[in-house]
DNA sequence: CCTAGTGTATTAAGCACTTAGTACAGCGAT
DNA sequence: ATCGCTGTACTAAGTGCTTAATACACTAGG
């Protein structure tokens, strides 16, 4: 997986575990890699993935059995709150900044509907003003 | 102004200066502040702003006369072309979220309808996954 | 019993970011 | 000439992030 160097790795790997067990492909209850393991698969330090994952046990989406690993809560409606909160801290960053461009409402949502089916490409224009 | 710990302050700062120049709060050609007082106003280190406005500079957002202060890039369309880039880089961003949440065009730009005006409150719920 | 695999904890090193403090060159106004 | 303001540069200290390398307690399987 790539990362970015602007933010914490162990943060960058909080949105990810987020993602995927917002997304069932960790599934409620499922158990999930070692941090070992998910180091390997993710090229960083085991250290890094510890981190990461003992913030989100704080928030109660997972459970670690000392020898046995780690699960992902039983908790279902914990799951969907969750999903509800990323999509709606996704949606409330774009406003925050469309708003601070000076941008209507309408414009916000047509940029939204022009770019969602050039994002198909990864190679995309991806320019930044920080650059 | 109020900083995230999880990503470099210049970083921030840079977002910023490209939100006033895109909105023209610092229009084209005009002068901006010296490093010492845009510092004491945000509540950093003036090395911290400089850093900032270099990278910038680099951009050609900013020239600066060594005595006399930095000043806006006179060239208009350079302007516009940032806050084209902000908008797009903002409603990508939102994009890629929602697309890995498995969510649909639709639902993507029914929810920015939704939260566009309860994003009047500065005390909104900003409940995230990391907490 | 013994081995392998868990989560967890600790130490040391390197690196980037941030800050405070200081300094210098150049220009304009007095 | 002097004073004040500019951008710019440098050092030192503190902090957090990342990594490597260990180490420990516990349990399931053989």
């Amino acid at each position: 997986m790539e990362f970015d160097t602007s933010s914490p790795i162990w943060l960058q790997l909080v949105t990810e575990f987020s993602r995927r067990v917002a997304t069932a492909e960790w599934a409620a209850g499922e158990r999930i890699p070692g941090v070992r393991e998910l180091a390997l698969q993710l090229g960083v330090n085991p250290n890094t993935v510890q981190r990461a994952l003992t913030e989100m046990e704080r928030d109660g989406l997972f459970r670690s059995e000392r020898t046995s690993g780690r699960f992902v809560t039983d908790d279902s409606s914990r799951v969907s709150r969750l999903r509800r909160e990323l999509a709606a801290g996704a949606a409330d960053d774009y406003i925050r900044i469309s708003r601070g461009l000076s941008m209507e409402l309408r414009d916000a949502t047509v940029l939204v509907d022009e770019r969602w089916n050039e994002n198909d490409n990864p190679n995309h224009d991806q320019a930044r003003a920080e650059g």
